[in-house]
DNA sequence: AGACAGCTTATTGTATACAAACGCCATTCG
DNA sequence: CGAATGGCGTTTGTATACAATAAGCTGTCT
């Protein structure tokens, strides 16, 4: 899309990420338009984006809000991210080429200098992982798998999700890499699949443990 | 939405869906402004919720195309479906209400008299059957499964599946149905979900089979 | 006091004018 | 002759003004 939608959309989503807009808080059209430094035209095509991505959400009588995420809805979004990745894995194992499985080896191979430093180099894992993904999602060959997989990835919570990793589970990703290389390697789609389920599922439990602690200590924090 | 964009929408989808609008031809948003009878403000709303349900496609330049649709398009549109309604039948199965489930059962009902009838009654069919899935996906409590699986049914090609059932594959489907309902009675999530696989591909190996066949009786007229 | 009607204000929807981008075609230069 | 370039027409992007709608408020009537 052109500049000043591409703007107002990059500049409302990371507000949104950023927690600078809070969920659930109204949002009006001008004032994004302003804060944005453009007119309502491309913000409301910004939200209407944003709406079927699901980062924000209108009522009965088209006033915009920014959607405020349960834990069920969290659950909701890594079942179905699971499910969509196991099947884009299955694919890919029938499918993929030398090449893309040479790049994703060499992702893989990125990932693990990033955590193989002295001190763990979070922002070039999330970059690696996310080309590791990315290659598999061409590997699959389905327009609207990928369509359907950005829309459960690129939820605000999920973002975080990696940020959240400790050392342990950044070496397992790792690891579940490398066995799916392998699974893909024998063209082994049930394999793949399978792999890459634990894969999601524990990030899953990765981030839930992190946020329940967070809960617990905000709790105690207010109970103090 | 309100009333000129909703009109547009409608509009637009259905001269897409009738084929007004052929596959693959370029549609200009003054144009199509014109033929619903509003600005164009309106009908960039609805080519922009096209684009994402994936009736229409934009090239790199930013102009509009309607989609045009290969056989390996709709295989994977139905791979995406079976694997969706499987998970929402899982889902459904443990979650159902008996209020839900009685809805069900009566819409299965309507559906056996739709086609019990002397000559079937398709239309009727198909309602009964929107509202069975429509009721189940109720029943799986999950707005954005509720949103994935609209991208894959709403598609062309799969809303004339139906239409072109035999009597055969309508009774079966009516069995189906009548399956699914015993393994929600039993909250048997994994039979709920084989069944509804089953299901998913049986209606593709039905339209695949009758698309086929067009395609043989196609060339043949074109060989004479 | 409570509820409801009508007015006022806030917010979104639509139309339109203008700006920018792009494709196409012709023309020119190597 | 072919490729590059520049202008023209077409199509989309953006801004803005105005219309429609919904929410909130106030005052009145019961």
């Amino acid at each position: 899309m052109s500049r000043a939608s591409d703007r107002a959309y990059n500049h409302i989503r990371s507000m949104i990420l950023s927690g600078e807009l809070q969920p659930g808080s109204q949002i009006r059209e001008e004032a994004l338009a302003e804060l944005c430094g453009v007119s309502r035209t491309p913000v409301r095509d910004s939200l209407r984006r944003l709406e079927t991505e699901m980062f924000v959400r209108r009522n009965e009588s088209q006033r915009s809000f920014v959607t405020n995420w349960s834990l069920d809805d969290l659950k909701d979004a890594f079942e179905l991210r699971a499910m969509l990745e196991a099947h884009a894995a299955r694919r890919a194992a029938l499918r993929i080429t030398r090449d893309q499985l040479a790049r994703m080896r060499d992702h893989n191979g990125q990932l693990k200098q990033a955590i193989d430093a002295s001190r763990p180099d979070v922002p070039r894992f999330i970059d690696s992982n996310r080309l590791f993904h990315a290659t598999l999602l061409e590997a699959a060959a389905s327009e609207r798998l990928a369509n359907m997989l950005m829309q459960v990835t690129e939820q605000p919570v999920i973002l975080r999700t990696a940020r959240q990793y400790d050392l342990e589970n950044l070496h397992r990703s790792h690891h579940e890499h490398d066995e799916l290389l392998i699974a893909f390697d024998n063209r082994d789609g049930d394999w793949a699949a399978a792999v890459m389920t634990a894969h999601i599922r524990r990030a899953f439990h990765a981030y839930a443990e992190a946020h329940s602690t967070d809960t617990e200590i905000r709790k105690a924090n207010l109970a103090a």
